[in-house]
DNA sequence: GATGAATGAGGGTTCATTCAT
DNA sequence: AATGAATGAACCCTCATTCAT
């Protein structure tokens, strides 16, 4: 996720003293806000600033333009959640198959569905960008853990794990963000979770049958 | 598809004449160009004009402001889309389900990539848009005839249609915009495409089993 | 009120057949409707075109451009009250002086009043134009025909005759026209009509004391 | 005259700092400037913000559109002419009546000559505007200065003094106006304005005969 | 370090006018 | 004669970015 973005893209300073910290998060949170509110095109520096409680002069000492700060805001999402999918592959590691599925898909669906506005918010955003460095950096990271978590697998090495990772990563990711495009009723949200899991158990049995 | 859009976005006229319609093509396809080329935060009114070898003047004829633009074309594919998909389900009708899977996924995989930066370029320029309404019609669409097919599977009726079609949907969907995301290789889309099939195979065959 | 305005704003060609009359009262109606309806800024060649039941190139053929429309119509409606004028100050040579004044205050505040919105419209088209030009046509027509009724005044000839007509010129339409932005009650008009007549007769009677 | 007008034409900020002020009131003048030597169909935000020496960008730091910024020129306009009125008003409390008229006539008559030119260019641009808020704003202040000035007339109690308002404010603000439309020459304009005072004095002697 | 007024390129949009049909 | 699609200059306005204070 710290891979280098384009050097326009890069945040000017890190944020070592508190205070620093305390007003990049200020900005971020008040991006957030916006977004919510009044949508990417309402975007302004100027709002982000004014929401944010500082002056726009001092939201260029930390971010060099607006884009670096959408970027580095959808950075620290794609951070936090890469994050947490390595910390449940850890857990997961020597686990039977199954269940190293369920948990990626619980960890995966919940991450998104906690904040689910902001996702939304943050998938917007993010389409403006020169996205690719950021999913490819996500994903680097991703399948890293992933891939590491399916080769423990307790009864036997996979035969093709990078397939078998590509397959559920793919799968997994792309139908919690279609569910979300949908916008789904809370039921049918649960439904189509439960079958997820259940389509990912299927295509292991098979695999190993 | 032809649901009512916000007003605001409807398009001016309909192209009746074969002028007409040679133009509203040509600013259709200046568009995806754009697109294509420079993104879509360089998408500028005057650019497409441009490319489209027509006056600004005119492309006001036709779409009453940029947005309504960028709707239309939307609108566009995703009628030919669903089209496709309806095409591929009344085809289908009265056949076994696995098959029926393996139709629908080479359906939408194939009109995906045929012209896959098109698809790129156009996931992108939605996002800005009212997005909710262009989606649902095609969803309804959609799910409409994959119901029907589903419903009309050779080997008995299907416990829950609605669930079985919305997992379907969204998994295949979310999967095949996934893989676009990822910026797969060749080989690797082609090995995800495959194993998507499995997959909804396999949970078939669980669910029946 | 036919004097020569600057060649740019004179009308294309008189409609004398009765055909062209037609089109031409609808233009000039339509124009009027578009100004009450919509107001200055909304009149476009367009919409008054539309309204009218021709088409824009049609409105060409009459008039030279938008201008031209604008300042026909106006000419139009001074020459009518010039028209009015001039009757009124035929019929009344020879009165008393008094009931001069009555009527030419009747003659005035009734043209303006009988269409009292067309009024205000006209009042705003015409800030936009090369006002003067207008004006000058109209106070000259006027001013004859008032000057010559004053002449004839019964009891004797007045002594001034150019500064009277000056006066009670300035005097009665300055102030009609003043009763009109002020937007008066029903009720505050007939008062100042009647004080207004009052005035002027005070006036006279003063002079001849 | 500082009654509340449409939210849309409201100043964007009060220029508090002298800085703010000495730039507000370039755009003011600039306004003027080009409303004087092109008209107001000529006035664009461009060539206001060029002449006034500031971009169009700080113009809309202060007025929110166009529109703003006439109708605040106009505002101050005829806020300062108020306050003359409440003035000469204040000044003439307990005077003779013909007095008072004398004084009122010589006020709105110098106040309108003084710049005759910006007079006349300002009465061109209200005409687009939503006159009537303004025009109602500046006669309820003036008539209200000028009734509480009548109402303390020396020679006892006017019977119907608002009648007596409503005739003179409308005579005398009529009358002027027209004046100017007819752009009439030095000697004819000192004419007319000796007229009209012997005029409303004639018309107040005979009111109380 | 922080501020926020000033900048001005550039965007979306309109509409008077033309001219091929 | 009539049409109305096409034109494109010009308008109003926004907002990312800078820099004097």
């Amino acid at each position: 996720m710290t891979s280098a973005p384009r050097t326009a893209l890069k945040a000017r300073k890190r944020p070592v003293q508190s205070r620093s910290r305390v007003t990049v998060d200020a900005i971020f949170e008040a991006t957030i806000q916006v977004l919510l509110r009044d949508g990417m095109s309402a975007l302004t520096t100027t709002r982000v600033a004014e929401r944010a409680g500082v002056s726009v002069g001092t939201m260029y000492q930390y971010f060099p333009n607006k884009q670096a700060l959408v970027y580095a805001l959808n950075e620290r999402f794609l951070d936090t959640l890469a994050g947490r999918i390595e910390a449940t592959c850890g857990r997961m590691k020597g686990a039977p198959l199954p269940e190293m599925v369920d948990a990626l898909i619980n960890t995966y669906w919940t991450a998104k569905t906690e904040r689910a506005e902001v996702t939304r918010a943050l998938y917007r955003s993010v389409a403006e960008l020169d996205n690719d460095e950021l999913m490819h950096a996500f994903a680097a990271r991703a399948d890293a853990a992933t891939t590491a978590m399916f080769t423990s697998a307790e009864n036997g090495a996979v035969e093709d794990v990078d397939a078998l990772n590509l397959t559920l990563a793919s799968v997994i990711y792309g139908t919690v963000r279609n569910a979300f495009e949908r916008g789904l009723t809370q039921e049918e949200a649960s439904v189509l979770r439960r079958n997820l899991t259940e389509m990912c158990r299927a295509y292991i049995g098979a695999l190993y049958a």
